[in-house]
DNA sequence: TCTTGTCTGGACCAATTGGTCTAATTGTGT
DNA sequence: ACACAATTAGACCAATTGGTCCAGACAAGA
């Protein structure tokens, strides 16, 4: 049949290289992960690689994580955009992550700090983490501003949240379960 | 004088090994430290760390994390040992932990997840770490115990104390402040 | 003193790391 | 058809990785 394309590769070569990046590195760490692999698993060439990213690891380091925080900030928004009460939006938020969390098979961490979270001296790569964090932390507090609660009980809440996920997704990852990911809202 | 030695390492080979990796590892994560680097920074020679160490790395790595497990065992122990309150037990914990985070220059992780969380092929290591957190958890609990709460009520604030502290870190790190973990009793 | 086992020192190794470079190919506007 | 940039392909590189190996230093018991 004349519809027997080699089927192209969907998506451009940049964004299979940062995909790539993003799986890789939020399930092995950044450390833990090799160009070669990157390269096999996006089925790019090294020259693309440089091309697109000419400081190569940590240019796409910074791509991937920016994709990832992204994304959080939409698993957000469709939690609270619903929700009623804060704790509606937070405990919907919680389930969506656990079953992020079963997707990956009970191992992916955070995307941002395995991804950014180096070592000391990379401090472009910290202030990056800490911008992600605090991006998602506004995004709740607005929400939280939604439901009528002052500025700092919004923060207040936010952070809250924010400390209970990290936590719990760590013990997550130990236990291999994200029944302690769903445990959450008994803590709000 | 007679007193001018040249001052002997102090401890055996064996135990700076693991004081070096334990240190890099918590700093830099699992992969991002090679092995010259422990070797320099416990000024001993390969031949040594592969005597005492056989396999390597992993068994390092596993030594390491037994020994900071152990460190936070006491932490644990030391802060509730002389609370009236589970509340009480637990600030002092917090204050503790962020006083090491200071001491560390802002940086270190949580040792045991820079040590052992290294990709989902390492069972191994994942079984570790969640030995070294349920004893944490257990630690907490036999105090909450203390203070006539029933076990699931223990096991409840436990895991809650847990959550936050591992979630106040990872933002503690991106912030390169220590605030967050002094501010968590008010969470409890 | 001689021996036996523990520990140290470091040369050496194959494999992999992140990265460079250039030649070819592909795409686009004229 | 042509020119010109954007992109791809991959050979190649120095440096580093974790690890092996063995000759010798050292200590303790006989």
């Amino acid at each position: 049949m004349s519809t027997a394309r080699p089927a192209p590769p969907a998506l451009p070569t940049k964004d299979r290289l940062i995909h790539a990046a993003a799986r890789l590195f939020h399930t092995q760490g950044y450390n833990g992960v090799g160009m070669n692999e990157i390269l096999a698993e996006a089925k790019a060439p090294k020259g693309s690689l440089y091309h697109h990213f000419p400081n190569g690891k940590s240019d796409l380091a910074l791509a991937a994580a920016t994709m990832a925080s992204d994304g959080m900030l939409r698993v957000i928004a469709a939690s609270f955009a619903e929700a009623n009460t804060f704790k509606d939006g937070a405990t919907t938020l919680c389930f969506k992550l656990a079953k992020l969390f079963d997707k990956s098979g009970h191992w992916a961490g955070c995307p941002v700090s395995a991804t950014l979270f180096q070592d000391a001296a990379n401090q472009e790569f910290r202030a990056q983490a800490d911008h992600f964090y605090n991006g998602w932390i506004t995004e709740v507090e607005d929400h939280a501003d939604r439901f009528g609660l002052s500025r700092e009980e919004a923060t207040r809440k936010a952070e809250h949240l924010f400390m209970l996920i990290q936590g719990a997704w760590q013990l997550a990852r130990a236990r291999h379960s994200s029944d302690v990911l769903r445990n959450i809202p008994q803590y709000l």
